[in-house]
DNA sequence: GCGATCAGAT
DNA sequence: CACATCTGATCGC
C-alpha cells in the first residue's frame, strides 16, 4: 500500500478470534549506508548493504470483513486549556527499518506469559489440532468493546479478501499463507512451508547466489517490501562466522561464541545492526531460555511497549517449545526486564508466588533455532529502539525513549542517573522531567508540536494528546514503512480531527489509549463535569466554615480547579510544591493568580487524588481543621466514577460532616469518543495500549484490537 | 544513608 | 475496577 494515499480502511474485526497484524520497521537499503565495522562505540554508523532476510510465511487469522476509511469526521468540540509551541532541532544519525511480524494473541487469560506461550506455542506450530483449539471459544471468547469499535470502521470491502477468516460460526479458520505466491500453506509441515517459500522466493529473485552478495548491491528487492533474508540466505550457502567470532572476543563477548556460530549469525547479519541493536540483539538472544513472568502486579502496571516487546519475545520464535513443569522453580523466572537490562539486570527476590497458569516455561531448543528467529530478534530490538513509555522495563541497549506525558505509571524507571541515551517529549514534559527527576537537559530533546521532526531516520510528528499538560500523541513513520500512530493518554477531540497530518496520513498501526473502551463509560464532556463542580460547590457553600477539597495527580486535571476558582472568584490554595509543577505546565498568567500558597487565604484546597480516596483519611482532615471547618466537601475527578450504575454527572456520598462528590471528569477518551477517533483514523491494525476491565478482556482487548 | 526497585495498598 | 500514586521493605553501592 503506499505509504502516502489515503487509503481504504483494511480493518478487520472478529468477534470470536483475535489476529495482531503488526508491522514493524525494518532497515531499507536506501537507509543504509556506511557501517565500517559492528561496534560498541557509536551509534550512527551506516552500511553498504544490510543483509537479506527471506519473508516468512505468516500465521494468519483473517477476518472475513474489510474495512472501509471513513474520515474525516468532527466529533463535537472541546476546549484546550494547555498548548505547547516549543521548537527543537532534532538530527540522528540512526537508520531506519522496516520488517513485517504477524503476530497473533489469544485472550481469556489473566496471565500474558501464559496467554502468549500458548499463543506462541499454538500457533507459530500449528498442527491442525492446536489450530482448532485456538480458535474455539474456550481462547477467544464473545466479542469484546474492542470488537465494537473495530466493527465502526466495517464497511465490508468489496474486494474481499482471499485469506479471509470466516467468522460466521463464532469460529476462525487460521491460514498460512506463502508470503510470495498467497498460497494457503496451512497443510504443509514447517519444513516443506519453508521450501515452498523458498522456491517461491527462487522464481522472482533468481539464483540464490546473486543475491547473497556481500554488499548486496543487484539483489532482488521484493516489490513494495524491504527484507532483510541473510539469516536465511545463509542457510544455503557457505557461512563465515569467523569475523564475528573475532569481533565478539575483542568485545569480550567470548561467551556468546557458541551462539552466534550455532545462529549462523555471519558478518552480513552483524552489520544489519546498530550499535544499540546489537548489545540487545546479543542480550536478548542470549538470555531467552525461561520466559516467564513472576507476578501479576507486574503486568498490571506494564506499559504498553513492554508488553508489546513481551508479546513480541513470545511469539518471535517457532521454535521455541512450551514445557509446563509443575515443579518450576521460582528462582527461575524471568521478568521481560531480564532480556534486555543485561549487566543491570536486576536480581530476583525469592518466595514469588505464581498461579498454576503462569507455570509455564519456556525453553528455546536450539537445535531448532532457525533463521527465521534471528530475523524476528532483529525485528524486535529495532523496534524496541524505540520505546515508549517503558522506562521501567528496559534500561539499556535504546537509544530514543519517547515520554509520551509526566504521569507516573509512564515514567517508571526513568531516574537521575539515565543514561541510555535521548528522551524525546513536550516541552512541558521536559521541565517537569527536569523538574522532578533531575534529568539534565543534554539528555532531553523537546519535540514540537504539529512538526516533522527525523529522528533515526524516522519522521515523528507529535500532537497535543488532550490528557494532561504536556501530553502527546506520536506519529512514527519510517520511511518506506507503514505509519505507526501511538495515541499514548489520550482524550479524542475535534482538535486533533482537524489535524491536517492526520487526515493526510494512512495509519497502519494504531497504538490506542483503551481506558475507558467500553460502551458504559459515555461520561460527559469536562465542560459539563466542571459546571456540575462549580454548581456543587455553591450549593454546599451556604456553610461559611466549609472547607472544599478538589483532588489532583502530578499533573492532570488542572482545569477543574482553574475553571473553579475563575467561574467562583476565589483563588485556590496549592502546596508550594504543587505550584512548581504547575509553573512548569504553560498555562496563561491570567490562570495562574487563582493560585495561592497561603492556606488561610483559601477554602478550596488542591489535594492529592489519594488524599481524599477514602472517608477516612478526610475524617483525619477535619480533626485538623477542627475549628476552623465545620464540614468538608471533597471533589474526586475521575472517570471511573462513571460506568455500570453510575450515570449522572456526579454523586454525593456523605459521611456525617464529610461530604465526597465523585464526577465523572476525565482525560482519557470516552467510548464514544474512542469509536470517533478510530473512525477518524481507520487504521488497519489496533493494538490497544492500556489492558483493563479485569483479566479476561485484557487479554481480549490486546487480541481483537489486533486484526 | 540514599537511590533504586519491588509488592502491596489506596 | 484501578485513572495514578503512595508506602514500606529490601538490596546494593
Amino acid at each position: 500500500m503506499a505509504p502516502n494515499s489515503n487509503s481504504k480502511s483494511n480493518i478487520k474485526a472478529s468477534s470470536s478470534s483475535q489476529f495482531l497484524n503488526v508491522t514493524f520497521p525494518i532497515m531499507d537499503d536506501d537507509d543504509f549506508q556506511d557501517y565500517p565495522s559492528p561496534s560498541f562505540s557509536t551509534a550512527s554508523k551506516t552500511s553498504s548493504h544490510p543483509p537479506r532476510l527471506k519473508p516468512h510465511s505468516s500465521t494468519t487469522l483473517r477476518p472475513s470483513e474489510k474495512l472501509k476509511k471513513q474520515k474525516p469526521i468532527n466529533p463535537g468540540k472541546e476546549n484546550r486549556l494547555f498548548h505547547e509551541t516549543e521548537e527543537a532541532d532534532l538530527d540522528c544519525g540512526l537508520d531506519s527499518i522496516e520488517p513485517t511480524l504477524d503476530l497473533l494473541i489469544p485472550k481469556g487469560d489473566s496471565d500474558y506469559s501464559h496467554s502468549n506461550t500458548l499463543v506462541e506455542s499454538k500457533l507459530l506450530n500449528p498442527c491442525e489440532e492446536e489450530r482448532e483449539k485456538i480458535c474455539d471459544e474456550e481462547f477467544y471468547e464473545g466479542s469484546s468493546q474492542l470488537d465494537v469499535l473495530l466493527k465502526l470502521c466495517a464497511d465490508v470491502d468489496e474486494q474481499g479478501n482471499d485469506n479471509a477468516m470466516d467468522y460466521s460460526e463464532g469460529k476462525c479458520v487460521v491460514l498460512i499463507c506463502c508470503p510470495i505466491c498467497g498460497a494457503d500453506i496451512s497443510g504443509l509441515s514447517d519444513d516443506l512451508r519453508q521450501i515452498h517459500t523458498n522456491e517461491c522466493l527462487d522464481l522472482v529473485e533468481g539464483p540464490t547466489e546473486v543475491a547473497a552478495t556481500n554488499d548486496g548491491r543487484g539483489a532482488y528487492q521484493c516489490p513494495g517490501q524491504v527484507l532483510d533474508d541473510s539469516p536465511i540466505k545463509s542457510a544455503r550457502k557457505v557461512v563465515d562466522v569467523s569475523p564475528v567470532v573475532e569481533w565478539l572476543r575483542n568485545l569480550g563477548l567470548a561467551k556468546y561464541e557458541e551462539i552466534f556460530v550455532r545462529q549462523e549469525i555471519d558478518w552480513d547479519a552483524l552489520q544489519c545492526l546498530t550499535e544499540e541493536v546489537s548489545i540487545v540483539f546479543i542480550l536478548a538472544f542470549c538470555d531467552a531460555t525461561p520466559l516467564q513472568l513472576h507476578s501479576h502486579q507486574s503486568l498490571r502496571t506494564m506499559t504498553f511497549q513492554a508488553m508489546w516487546s513481551l508479546i513480541v519475545l513470545c511469539l518471535i520464535a517457532p521454535n521455541v517449545s512450551r514445557g509446563v513443569t509443575d515443579e518450576t522453580k521460582l528462582g527461575t523466572n524471568k521478568l521481560i526486564t531480564d532480556y534486555f537490562s543485561g549487566p543491570l539486570s536486576r536480581k530476583k527476590r525469592g518466595g514469588i508466588t505464581t498461579n498454576g497458569q503462569n507455570n509455564i516455561k519456556m525453553e528455546i531448543k536450539s537445535s531448532n533455532i532457525n533463521h527465521m528467529v534471528i530475523r524476528h530478534w532483529i525485528v524486535i530490538v529495532l523496534f524496541i529502539s524505540f520505546l515508549q513509555d517503558a522506562f521501567k522495563y528496559l534500561r539499556r541497549d535504546c537509544s530514543h525513549w519517547f515520554l509520551t506525558h509526566f504521569h507516573l505509571d509512564h515514567y517508571q524507571g526513568l531516574t537521575r542517573s539515565f543514561g541510555h541515551g535521548m528522551i524525546y517529549c513536550s516541552s512541558i514534559t521536559a521541565k517537569l522531567v527536569n523538574l522532578k527527576i533531575g534529568i539534565p537537559w543534554d539528555k532531553i530533546q523537546v519535540l514540537p508540536l504539529n512538526q516533522k521532526t527525523n529522528i533515526a531516520g524516522i519522521d515523528v510528528t507529535c500532537f497535543d494528546a488532550n490528557h494532561c499538560p504536556g501530553a502527546i500523541i506520536i506519529l512514527f513513520e519510517p520511511p518506506n514503512g507503514k505509519p505507526v500512530l501511538h495515541t499514548g493518554d489520550f482524550r479524542f477531540c475535534e482538535d486533533l480531527a482537524k489535524l491536517s497530518i492526520l487526515q493526510a496520513c494512512p495509519i497502519h498501526t494504531l497504538i490506542l489509549d483503551t481506558t475507558y473502551c467500553d460502551p458504559q463509560y459515555d461520561f460527559p464532556k469536562q465542560e459539563a463535569i466542571i459546571q456540575f463542580v462549580i454548581d456543587a460547590i455553591q450549593a454546599e457553600a451556604f456553610n461559611p466554615k466549609t472547607l472544599f477539597l478538589i483532588g489532583s495527580y502530578t499533573i492532570g486535571k488542572e482545569r477543574v480547579f482553574v475553571e473553579v476558582a475563575k467561574a467562583l472568584r476565589k483563588k485556590v490554595y496549592v502546596t508550594a510544591a504543587k505550584l512548581r509543577i504547575l509553573e512548569c505546565l504553560g498555562l496563561q498568567q491570567e490562570d495562574m493568580q487563582w493560585f495561592t500558597l497561603n492556606e488561610q487565604e483559601s477554602h478550596i484546597h488542591i489535594v492529592p487524588m489519594w488524599s481524599i480516596a477514602s472517608f477516612k483519611r478526610m475524617k483525619h482532615m477535619s480533626i485538623q481543621y477542627m475549628g476552623r471547618f465545620s464540614l468538608i466537601v471533597a471533589f474526586s475527578p475521575t472517570g471511573w466514577s462513571f460506568g455500570k450504575g453510575k450515570k449522572s454527572t456526579g454523586r454525593r456520598w456523605q459521611k456525617g460532616t464529610i461530604i465526597r462528590y465523585e464526577v465523572p471528569y476525565s482525560e482519557h477518551s470516552s467510548f464514544t469518543e474512542l469509536k470517533e477517533f478510530v473512525k477518524f483514523i481507520s487504521p488497519v491494525n489496533i493494538i490497544p495500549s492500556v489492558n483493563n476491565h479485569g483479566p479476561d478482556s485484557q487479554n481480549s482487548m490486546v487480541s481483537q484490537l489486533l486484526a
